[in-house]
DNA sequence: TGGAATTTGTTTACGAATGATACGAATTCC
DNA sequence: GGAATTCGTATCATTCGTAAACAAATTCCA
């Protein structure tokens, strides 16, 4: 139980010595000397060479995450790929592979081994006793089970995909399916240091966006929170589906009939001084401004991260958002800070494998009665008949 | 820890037997011995007149909460009145108490004193040592740490309400200062079995919300989640603030200018049949429809609750709310069921109140270090020397 | 009517986890 | 080089929960 606390405080990529621990969660360093040493043996922490002394009184033996202790593949699914990506246990992207889909992305049944044997392909770069599992994100309607309910974009409509790669994936992996935008939101989440109210906002062909409370992702009854795109706003007069004026599909004078998104947004940065633009710009920040306000008002984040295609087109209207945004609020309500994604277009995988990377740091639910260990806890290095408390030392003792 | 989960599973007011809490929470019978005779002598729950034998094999002895085990108040502040209930732990009502201010309300610091008076003729109704502390609920912007920071209705900008009562008031007494959509919430959920993914929508003068997903509040950032009124909305190609169309204050046709909230309501009952009032009923479910839509959308709740005295004209819209908002869910996307509160005007108060009684049964936060008791565990009846387990045998060895 | 079967609640012995305390180790200060 | 200080560990006591056994209260059935 204090172990997990333990692994919790090096969550965030600090260096701590037992002694830190023992302070920040008021325990004795005996115990958190055993906690320590369950971690070592366990393979989840490393100590490290020592960084800077400093202070008087014997240095403490700085300990951190092992990168290797657990990795996690996370996978994106959209109509051009399935993008997959390696992640260590400090969030460091390891490997990476995309696969071309053609038109096969129809299908889901057919795309299960697709995802598969890109995920098999990336887990050649490491021990197989060290891979916690596969996340997987969506562009769509996910239900609390893996389940798409409905993803317009690919054209699926209620598949059980977590259980079809549960069924045929290598047993000791963890599947977890989710939105892509809930995928996106985790990444962010996994790179904060401290939890914080946080609104994820996926700008692709739709409007996706996502919703940390205080660090906890709010998935609503079904798990399917977050449908901002969904959200009626009414801009200049015209009313409608507010992915149909901040999403790509409805960017008017970008996207040209048969263009990607890539091309809308190249072709709208590279005539960003004419007129049209100009007027586009206008009417996707505000269009981007109120959804945003109604969203704030209803959640009151501390930051609202944008992410997605479109995000790139966020620093030519920023001023414009943020004017509007705070025009908005009510009065006493904190407008949030806008911030672009910290990870690219990689956000949605890095986010899946990053799900399940929390796992491995989440508080047991103390609703249910019986729950097994997140993850195996066998130790890397197969040491005999050791007390444990000398499991480290290598470095301390050479 | 295990009394805690045992106190947990009698929240709801079922009655079980040590054994069934055993089979619940996956511990011996032993454990729970222990636990539950610990709850017995701090006075929390009893032992009842054994329900129904039923089963072959020696009944259990039925065990509930013990309503006067803790005691709870709960106060509302509007512009007419100070309103007061005295909660048990099973969330009756034995006491109320309804102090009209007059034009005072203005005033918060005089508003203190005004409390505490309302709040010590209820305590005198019961037991100090088992009086657990005051809940507030106030129509407003209301911060994590209980200060008002705008309550337009009222007149109050940024005062630590909180604060001011806690300096006032007796010290063992806990004090909670929250938005009166919050506490209305939070009386619905208690009345709840289970832990639901609830949103609560107040329709009063202007319209607040609170969302619990799973249970748990959404508080946000700053504790300003909720404020669905302010959402942008757009009807009949007018756009606005939804409180400015759904909330009393903007309500077409109903409020006259000098009248209050139940008076523009009689009179909307009184005059439903005219074209008038059936126009101006019609644009209040469109704009009721739109809101809920774009707040499901958001946070996906199972069930939406509607409360505050303009919810009483609910039932004369009910098909066309719940028609229109089916109509605009994104498909796949389930509507939430609606429905009306279930406490009334004394909703909120009552709400306030059970915001303290939730702190009984809540999970210690594992995120922080030390942490109190939430209750002081100070026997009803003073046993000497009891070894705990025959703190109960009264009914059974008499 | 009286045992057999069954379930409940408690008791006793034991194991695991954590705190208290003491001690050796590693460093700075002087 | 010694005093002061802090770190990590070892040893013992305490607390919490389990396991197993047992007494108690009831139904079933001859």
């Amino acid at each position: 139980m204090i172990s997990l606390q333990c692994l919790r405080l090096l969550q965030g990529g600090q260096s701590l010595s037992r002694a830190d621990m023992a302070r920040a969660l008021g325990v004795t360093r005996a115990t958190i000397g055993h906690a320590v040493a369950e971690l070592a043996t366990a393979g989840l922490v490393l100590e490290t060479p020592t960084p800077t002394p400093e202070r008087i009184g014997r240095p403490g033996v700085a300990l951190r995450l092992n990168p290797q202790g657990a990795l996690f593949m996370g996978v994106e699914i959209d109509t051009r790929a399935v993008s997959a990506v390696l992640l260590d246990l400090t969030m460091r992207v390891i490997a990476r592979k995309v696969d071309p889909v053609g038109d096969t992305f129809h299908d889901p049944k057919a795309m299960v081994p697709r995802i598969l044997s890109a995920a098999q392909s990336l887990a050649a770069h490491t021990d197989p006793a060290r891979l916690a599992g596969l996340g997987v994100a969506v562009p769509g309607l996910v239900g609390r089970h893996g389940q798409v309910v409905n993803a317009p974009l690919l054209g699926w409509r209620n598949f059980a995909l977590q259980e079809a790669l549960q069924d045929a994936a290598p047993a000791t992996w963890q599947i977890d399916v989710c939105n892509d935008a809930f995928a996106f939101a985790s990444a962010e989440r996994a790179a904060d240091l401290e939890p914080s109210s946080l609104l994820m906002v996926l700008l692709a062909e739709g409007v996706g966006s996502a919703y940390l409370d205080e660090g906890r992702m709010i998935s609503g009854a079904h798990g399917f929170a977050g449908e901002l795109g969904h959200m009626i706003v009414s801009v200049h007069g015209k009313s409608g589906a507010l992915e149909t004026m901040a999403g790509a599909a409805g960017f008017p004078a970008a996207m040209r009939p048969g263009w990607s998104v890539a091309q809308g947004v190249a072709d709208v940065l590279a005539t960003a001084n004419t007129p049209e633009t100009l007027a586009a710009l206008d009417l996707w920040a505000e269009a981007l401004a109120i959804g945003l306000a109604n969203a704030t008002h209803l959640l009151d984040p501390s930051r609202i991260v944008l992410g997605g295609p479109l995000s790139v087109l966020y620093p030519a209207v920023a001023d414009a958002v943020t004017q509007r945004l705070s025009a908005l609020m009510l009065q006493g309500h904190a407008a949030p800070s806008l911030h672009l994604a910290r990870y690219g277009g990689e956000g949605a995988a890095i986010g899946a494998a990053a799900r399940l990377r929390a796992r491995i740091f989440a508080l047991p639910d103390l609703g249910k009665s019986p729950s097994a260990t997140p993850f195996p806890t066998a130790p890397v290095v197969p040491n005999r008949a050791n007390p444990a408390s000398r499991a480290l030392r290598q470095r301390t003792t050479s």
